[in-house]
DNA sequence: TGTACATCAGTGAACGCGCGTTCACTGATGTAC
DNA sequence: TGTACATCAGTGAACGCGCGTTCACTGATGTAC
């Protein structure tokens, strides 16, 4: 159906997995057009069959870092307990395992390429997994296990947490995940040590559903 | 004492200026030698009589940086009020605060140069940040504030969160801190949301300042 | 105070490099008849 | 089934650019005597 060398069976995709290579091995700056084909075996001007320029394959390896992320929160959420904030301490950590287990899509993810999108409807995973976040900040506070009120500070606040957490990870020597049983216990040490579940005497009010809802935060 | 072309007063300064400029202009990817050197008005071999190499001025820069990033953080506690907790957020807050007015400071403390030090003692003013926020987490803890504990995961919590942030509110739009009343209201609401202090269930006598302080987050 | 001289901090031209992008081209592919 | 032809996806050479860095140089500065 293809041959080798002419006609590639499929070059974008190829392009695309030899970028994602070469950012994980030397980072976004190192990014270069002319590397990528040549990873490929593939003369200079190839990529330019696929890609409008270099921007767009930033875009589009952007776009599919942002899709990625929000098929893994998807799957955390799932697979978590139906306590709020075990959901909400899932979702912040599969963020985290991302960036963790691919920094080449954290860094796109986080191109300058992808701050100002083209298309007004240009990123839809972005919104959906922010939403994904807002809706279990949402679950809290309704249990009373995070201060009642507007959700859009909390929202902000966790998903600041799960990046910047990430970001520290990324460049964190590995002695210090090791100190705390591995990188995932760091992460949920981390997590609980500074989004703690509120305690049940905040308003007496939600003191009947904060009750049961807190002991499952404090005892996973 | 200097003739305006030759020997230049403080050429050195001037570079650092200039680059500070041309990174807060259009980034650190767009931060050139030769550009800095012809802001300066100077040709561009000029700066090798004061930085080795690009890396060195990028080095400078960076500890620059952290530097002020030191000294506004200990205004910041200076000024911040007795109490634990309120010591802890004009901490958070002294560091967003400078990266929102400063990012060319902030991309550069981030910076790849500043990764891997050269000497062992290459970066001392990091360091004594970071055991600021640690001293104010250990007194939240035995203020009853914060979880009590092994003081580190909260303390790698408040970095991640704060330096999120600050990476969040500088691609944020404008219209997000408005809606807030500014961007210091904004980011104290925040702080407040994510890390609420301990209910007074855990330590009684905290009860009369939480009250108001959760409205002062509800309600900026 | 004057002068000789070492040192310092600039100049301007050039180096080689890797980059994004463009161009005319060509061989392979698939389709219409 | 065979053939003509439009289209597709590559090639390889070249473009101009900005970059970090180096070089021999030169004029200004400050110091020793």
């Amino acid at each position: 159906m293809k041959s080798d060398a002419y006609h590639h069976g499929d070059l974008r995709r190829a392009l695309m997995d030899e970028a994602l290579g070469l950012v994980r091995e030397r980072g976004l700056p190192a990014l270069s057009l002319r590397e990528v084909a040549a990873r490929a075996g593939v003369s200079t001007a190839a990529p330019y069959h696929h890609f409008a320029d270099k921007a767009a394959l930033v875009r589009a390896l952007g776009y599919e870092a942002l899709a990625e992320l929000d098929r893994r929160m998807a799957v955390a959420e799932a697979g978590a307990a139906a306590a709020p904030y075990e959901r909400l301490l899932a979702l912040g950590s599969a963020y985290i395992a991302f960036a963790c287990e691919r920094p080449e899509y954290a860094a796109l993810m986080r191109a300058p390429e992808m701050a100002a999108p083209q298309a007004p409807d240009d990123v839809p995973e972005h919104g959906r997994s922010r939403e994904r976040l807002l809706a279990a900040v949402v679950a809290c506070q309704e249990a009373g296990i995070l201060t009642p009120g507007d959700p859009l500070p909390p929202t902000i606040g966790m998903w600041a947490l799960v990046q910047g957490l990430a970001e520290l990870l990324a460049t964190a020597p590995a002695s210090l995940a090791e100190q705390y049983g591995g990188k995932g216990a760091l992460i949920d040490a981390v997590l609980r040590a500074v989004v703690p579940p509120a305690g049940p005497c905040i308003a007496p009010r939600f003191a009947a559903e904060l009750s049961s809802a807190s002991d499952v935060g404090r005892t996973p």
